[in-house]
Order: C-alpha cells, then structure tokens, then sequence
DNA sequence: ATGGCATTTAAAAAATGA
C-alpha cells in the first residue's frame, strides 16, 4: 500500500534537476547561492550548513530567486534547507529521524517534490575519532539507514542526499594513507555507507562514472582546490524506484573557485521524466 | 607530521568543521 505523500500536489512533466550543497553558512554565502542558482537553475535543491537560527533563513533573498524553501534551522551550527522552484509544491515530510539521536541538531529534512521523495541529509563528522562526536555519528548513520529502509519499503521514488561526510572507497580521497584514521574514512564509517547502500540504493555519481576521480570537497587550506586534493563527500542514492531515470549527473566544481564560497562544490542530478 | 583557513557568536576567543 503507498502511503498519501506520494500523490500530493501538483505533477508536472519535465525532467528534474536535482542538487545538493552545503552552502557553510547560508547568510554569509548568499551571494554565491544566488548566482549559482541564477547560473545553473536547478528544479530543486538540498541545503546543509545553513549555520543559522530558524528565524535567520534568507526567504525572501530565494523567493525573489525563483524558489519555494523549507528549513530546518538552529543557532551557529547545522541545518537543513529543500528549496524548489515557485511552480513545484513542497510538502514537507519530517524533520529530524525518527528517533533522532539529539533532537536539538537540525541535520535531516524530507518532503515530497513532484512525486519524488526528497531526504535532505547532513552527516555528523564525527571527529576527532574515536570518542563521542564518533560514537554519535554511527547512531546517527544507524537511524538514517532504519529510516531508508522504511523508505524502501514504500516503493516509491526516494532521492537521498546531501553531506554524508564519507569517502566511500579510496577512489574518493586524494590521499587516502592520510585519512585512515579520520572520523570521515574509518572502517566503520565506510562499511556503514555500504552497508546502507546495500538495501538497494544507488550511488548516482559512481553508476554514471565508475572509474572517474570525482570530487565535492576541498579544504580551505594549502590551495586544496588549486591542487585538486578533494574528498567526496556529498552524495545522491536513488531508490531502485528511480534510479533507471537517471540521465546525468556532476559536480559545479566551478564555484569552489568563486570569492567568499564554500568548501564544498554544488553537486547535482537530471532525472528522466516518469 | 603539522598547520594551514573560515564560519558563527559576540565582542576576544572559543567551538566547529573535514
């Protein structure tokens, strides 16, 4: 039986572009947000590091650009953002996991956009490892993969996204010997996302470009970017449902290079219409 | 191997990040 979420609102017929990035503090990148919107226009686009309280979201900044948002904010740190252009309805889902390891972390968003399950996700990192930050991490992966699965079960389009701050396999780290140790690389991390990944979710990027370097991160230190010493980090996984719609898929690797941007790169999907 | 940079909050320096 599917549940209601999936025939709500309005469909409309066209290829979707959907993106996901951590914009590290969307007030003081609103610039760079804008002009990649304007840029690129993608239908609909996930948020993380928004690094503000609920009442600080920029609406009205990305209302005069085209799009419709839900948030889920909080004070200095986290938060999660689904925006959507003005003629797609956003219904929202939930936020925060069930059963979320500390409710007061704005890290998970959902909402059904065009009849596409949307989970807008950010990851904690977890360092320094071992310790509590990590312990917290793998619950908090632990309830996100209970909650895929409950996905799953609903047959239904599912697009998970956003930072999961995890270097799936050494093709993802431009040193992989340095990272070993990191709360981004463990062994446990890595066989958590494979783990989830294994309920028959597919890994976007790496389908269309098995062997590619591919990535969505660069430190803001020792001109990472110039050097291409990326991670990749922020993901899509499509729900067996989806994923035979998958047309294209990279990153904007373009504004990591831009005045006053984030560490992280704007990554993106086209999705075939249904 | 280390430290390098950038954000927010809030008024200097701490906490956080990856």
């Amino acid at each position: 039986m599917w549940p209601d979420f999936y025939y709500y609102g309005n469909f409309i017929h066209k290829p979707m572009k959907i993106a996901t990035y951590n914009v590290n503090g969307v007030n003081g990148r609103l610039p760079v947000l804008l002009r990649w919107l304007n840029e690129t226009s993608p239908d609909v686009v996930c948020l993380q590091e928004l690094k503000a309280p609920q009442e600080k979201f920029p609406l009205s900044a990305i209302q005069d650009a085209g799009y419709n948002a839900i948030w889920h904010g909080q004070k200095s740190w986290n938060g999660v953002a689904i925006l959507a252009k003005s003629n797609l309805e956003i219904k929202e889902l939930r936020r925060g996991l069930p059963d979320d390891p500390d409710e007061a972390q704005s890290r998970y968003i959902e909402a059904s956009v065009n009849g596409i399950v949307i989970g807008c996700l950010y990851l904690p990192n977890g360092n320094p490892a071992p310790g509590p930050k990590f312990d917290y991490k793998l619950r908090w992966f632990e309830q996100l993969t209970l909650h895929a699965q409950k996905l799953l079960t609903y047959n239904v389009p599912v697009v998970l996204t956003g930072d999961f701050n995890v270097m799936p396999t050494e093709q993802d780290v431009y040193k992989p010997e340095r990272w070993v140790d990191d709360a981004l690389f463990r062994p446990e991390v890595r066989a958590a996302f494979k783990n989830l990944v294994a309920q028959g979710w597919t890994d976007a990027l790496r389908k269309l470009y098995p062997e590619e370097t591919i990535y969505t991160f660069w430190d803001y230190f020792r001109n990472a970017y110039g050097r291409n010493a990326g991670l990749r980090i922020d993901h899509f996984l499509l729900s067996p449902d989806i994923e035979g719609r998958l047309l294209a898929a990279g990153v904007d690797k373009q504004v990591r290079g831009w005045e006053k941007t984030s560490d992280h790169g704007p990554v993106w999907i086209e999705l075939a219409d249904k």
